[in-house]
DNA sequence: CCCTCGTACTCTGCATACACAGCACGAGGG
DNA sequence: CCCTCGTGCTGTGTATGCAGAGTACGAGGG
């Protein structure tokens, strides 16, 4: 694999992952130095975080993680909002009904896993399953800006997820939401599923947001791995 | 300035007024000779234009200017039309009533004045105040993401619209739309406001896509400057 | 005449060297 | 003791050199 491509998706990762945090200096020589190559491909992976908006240039002189707090978590949902909304719609328009149907079937599967069991892989399992569901949609919608544009939301979207621990209740209620909006795109009702994200997204929210304001835990993205 | 940027901003400019035309090679070397700098700038501009969907690799060897047509177009409005509603709708609700106000009555003058003179002058004094209705949204959705997003958009219906020349009823019509979303985000009114972006939208497509089917006249795109 | 193999060229990817700008620290003066 | 100026250092911005990969063209064989 090429040296830049290589920089760019372990600092992105690192970034969100909260391994990299909100601040911390990006120099080209440090970074050079831990990955083990020279500048010039370590400055074309950080050209493409600042258009990614993971990075941004700090006081005219050299580079930092980009901020994410609560604040921007919100403004997040409201492109997120805009843009799944439209996705599903398009979806149900153009979208294969029995790949849907199946993906409906498994959500409701994936809610008793989830509900029954608290073991952590049932719950990679259940985002394995959103997975296929947003490729599902990408799909569908068949639209490259879209698919590119949600792309660049999903990225961001995972550092807030870092922010916030889905429990187990949280869970179960997900995956009804998306059997809901998995079946009325079957169905082919776009009202309906865009509704249905609508309706999703808000509680998806308010579940990020309920768990950043309790001061209870630490969350993990603030604990250093080992 | 920095070359990287001149660069940047000069390839941006020259693919956006389709003066370098859908499939046109960007090698590094000829650029970096165009524009009298070394080939790194160049690497960082080419870099970026990537990130913007302005520029696309072509099988393994160098880069090539982004394809775009009629489907394409119909892809962005698709796009364009989540943002845009979702963003009318903040503003009707965060936004300033006397900004919107003003910019109601700026639309109802300008559409008298490219209804009533056909000079060019006035077609540009027009998108300078579709503009200022732009720069007022992104000022009162205070939303990062989703002002970035749309200026992503922009960019790319900024080629758009050298496939489609505006006539000047559908300038007076297009002036008529406008105030009436700027009204209704004065009025705080954020259901009329999206309501009548999708409908003003669905129109400026129905444009585009007249303008491109029409065979009678070349399209000012595809004629080069003097 | 066509197909195939070889060679040379061109272009990208990476490394390194150099120039310039901003900042911090220290020394000297008030 | 504080303020100011100067110098050195660190880091980015740019240029250039080098290696590898892919392609195109030509020559030779079938």
């Amino acid at each position: 694999m090429r040296a830049s491509e290589r920089a760019y998706q372990l600092l992105r990762d690192e970034i969100v992952r909260w391994e990299l945090q909100p601040g911390a200096a990006l120099a080209e020589l440090d970074l050079a130095e831990r990955l083990t190559m020279s500048r010039t491909p370590v400055r074309e992976a950080l050209a493409r975080l600042v258009a990614d908006g993971l990075a941004v240039p700090v006081g005219g002189r050299g580079l930092e993680v980009a901020p994410m707090d609560l604040d921007r978590a919100r403004e997040l949902y409201e492109v997120r909002q805009s843009l799944e909304v439209q996705a599903v719609r398009l979806a149900a328009r153009r979208g294969d009904r029995d790949v849907f149907r199946r993906l409906a079937d498994d959500f409701l599967a994936a809610g008793a896993a989830v509900g029954a069991a608290v073991a952590p892989a049932d719950r990679s399992a259940y985002y394995a399953l959103v997975g296929r569901f947003d490729d599902a949609v990408d799909d569908a919608v068949a639209n490259r800006y879209l698919v590119t544009t949600m792309g660049s939301v999903r990225t961001h979207l995972a550092r807030v997820r870092r922010l916030a621990q889905d429990n187990p209740a949280r869970l179960v209620a997900a995956a009804q939401e998306h059997r809901t909006i998995a079946a009325a795109v079957a169905d082919g009702d776009g009202d309906l599923a865009a509704h249905a994200t609508h309706v999703h997204l808000h509680h998806s929210l308010e579940n990020v947001l309920a768990s950043m304001t309790l001061p209870t835990s630490t969350p993990t993205a603030l604990r250093r791995p080992a």
